[in-house]
DNA sequence: CCATTTTGTGGGAGCGTTCCCATAAAATGG
DNA sequence: CCATTTTATGGGAACGCTCCCACAAAATGG
């Protein structure tokens, strides 16, 4: 019940010694005779002493903290992502402060304050879909702290990034729909400002291209990934005149509005319309019919980014450079694209 | 490009004045001269200066930091709770540090002492299925730091704990299915070392009972909830001579599970077999059949857990008591317990 | 056996704040 | 106009730790 927390002048005092001595002991300095060392290791455990990590990180400049800032927390896609983060952190004794922007640009800048304040040592950063200013993460180039950039990323600031071949899998994706015979695949995209978005698109172009299919701008639709706004397109998509004979999705969450969309208009699927998202939910398997996508390595886009982030706090300034890693994807050939065996 | 972090004491230098001076007026003092003010916060700002909460917490003997230990992270559940507490937190100004244990017991231990080392002012638990040994929460309880359990709790520590009604929900449940006329009605259960368990088997029993229903031990099954051994159970239940014709599960992936191979043998769902989950994750709305579950106040329970703690931790000690919030539970009709109007 | 190296320990500054106490200057009052 | 209160500021200790420097005692060597 006391609200005194143990220190290791506590600890000095029990024993008659100084301070310093039970510093090194504790942290294992070799210079420490043995008996003592056991003593101060003892009476540290009896007493139930806990190291104050604030006050070695403010003695030693630095936090052993890592910030990692998300846009939402909602998809299983993030926290995986985290998952992956934090388990390489963890190795090598890395705390990690997790915050989530709720897709709001106001919330990302609030913080990347926060992150500042608690002077994390490097900071994971995934940018909301609203995000066009990128003066608070300046900041963090301004002072020096390292920072890595994941999935949703930003070009105009020369930091290390870890994405997936947004290019190849949308490529896949749409040369797929090809291959079953479809003829007019339609696109529903995300916000130019994301650069995956753009990517994505892209690919989709590119694959009609390569097979020479005219790319047909009523059928390729950017929007901002609000859900909601989603149903609005897939119906506008569905009630053109010559309507599209398949969607590609630029992620599963749109890919499964659509699927409802065009269940609930009892249209069959793959044959009137065949359906393909990005990412690989984990709903996305479960569904029905089960959602054909481009699976994503997400716990891996974690471990990769901590990693980068490591070495570049462990390195030097300017010795390291910022690399782009891109990571493979994988086409999920599910039943929204192809007749299941069952059926 | 500066390693050196913008201090109070360079913004004095700056301005010929004493960092004290400094300090009052960044924190708001009164008794600050307004043109001496003035100044100090258009450096600041120009500066880039950022408080360093290390100095700011170690001063302060308090972190402004609340922890939060959840079990995992992969269904939506604890990262949705995570979510409300945040919310609550954020509001007065408290950071969150986020861990979880992967249902591990040990690492569960090693985000306590985290946890610990980081001096929290708080924290919300929500336990492993493995925890039995309580020695690593005991040390918060000894050094007087405000705890708070969630979901899954533990009633050897005498804490304010936030639960669903456990026990109505099961109760709703199961009477659902006996209304649907329901006979057999098989409980996959979790381990009696969680609360929840013991009180979800409880309202299933209470509600055979009470429409005196036999309770049929064989159709009775606790399991870790590994959703592996998930399967194995259910087909057990499925091969009985006399196999149950509605099935309660203790959650919903395990409920999921059980869809899936009782479509994989294509039963007719619900008429040879009906099936109910618990927590009304996001993927029960959108498989088929939808299930029919018990739908908990996710978000609200992140709160109302942050709101508690917060309490306990602006409560001289001893003041507070232990209470115990029980958040209501709803009952949510899909077609894996009732026909659909569309069949 | 005395000079030199090694070993173990203590003392103090510093990390960036806050907060209390002191003090000079300004304002107030009789 | 001088004593008293108020206002604005400075100085220093404290928070709990690390790390450097100093120094006594012990070990080593020629």
């Amino acid at each position: 019940m006391k609200r005194h927390q143990v220190t290791i002048f506590d600890i000095a005092r029990q024993l008659n010694i100084s301070k310093s001595t039970v510093s090194r002991a504790l942290t294992g300095h070799p210079s420490v005779k043995e008996n003592t060392r056991r003593a101060i290791l003892d009476l540290a455990q009896q007493l139930d002493y806990q190291p104050n990590m604030l006050a070695i990180n403010l003695s030693s400049s630095q936090s052993k903290t890592i910030g990692i800032i998300v846009p939402e927390f909602v998809t299983s896609f993030f926290p995986i992502v985290i998952l992956g983060a934090q388990e390489i952190a963890a190795q090598v004794g890395y705390t990690v402060l997790i915050s989530q922007s709720n897709e709001q640009y106001e919330t990302e800048v609030a913080n990347a304050r926060v992150m500042l304040a608690n002077r994390v040592d490097g900071v994971l950063v995934s940018l909301t879909r609203e995000t066009q200013n990128f003066d608070h993460l300046a900041v963090f180039q301004r002072k020096a702290i390292p920072m890595v950039f994941f999935n949703r990323v930003c070009y105009d600031i020369d930091v290390p990034k870890v994405i997936v071949d947004d290019y190849e899998g949308a490529f896949k994706a749409t040369e797929h729909l090809i291959h079953i015979g479809k003829k007019r695949i339609a696109h529903l995209a995300g916000p130019p400002s994301l650069y995956i978005s753009r990517k994505r698109l892209e690919g989709y172009k590119d694959a009609l291209r390569k097979h020479g299919f005219p790319i047909i701008d009523e059928l390729i639709i950017s929007y901002d990934l609000n859900v909601e706004r989603a149903k609005i397109y897939v119906k506008y998509l569905l009630d053109l005149p010559e309507p599209p004979d398949a969607l590609f999705a630029i992620n599963d969450p749109t890919a499964l509005e659509a699927l409802l969309i065009i269940k609930a208009r009892r249209l069959s699927i793959p044959d009137q319309i065949a359906v393909v998202g990005f990412s690989n939910d984990y709903v996305s398997s479960l569904i029905e019919p089960g959602l054909t996508t481009i699976a994503q390595p997400t716990r891996e886009i974690g471990r990769v980014a901590a990693q980068l982030l490591l070495e570049q706090i462990n390195t030097e300034a300017s010795t390291w450079k910022p690399v782009t890693k891109v990571l493979k994807t994988e086409l999920i050939i599910r039943e929204s694209s192809v007749r299941s065996c069952l059926d």
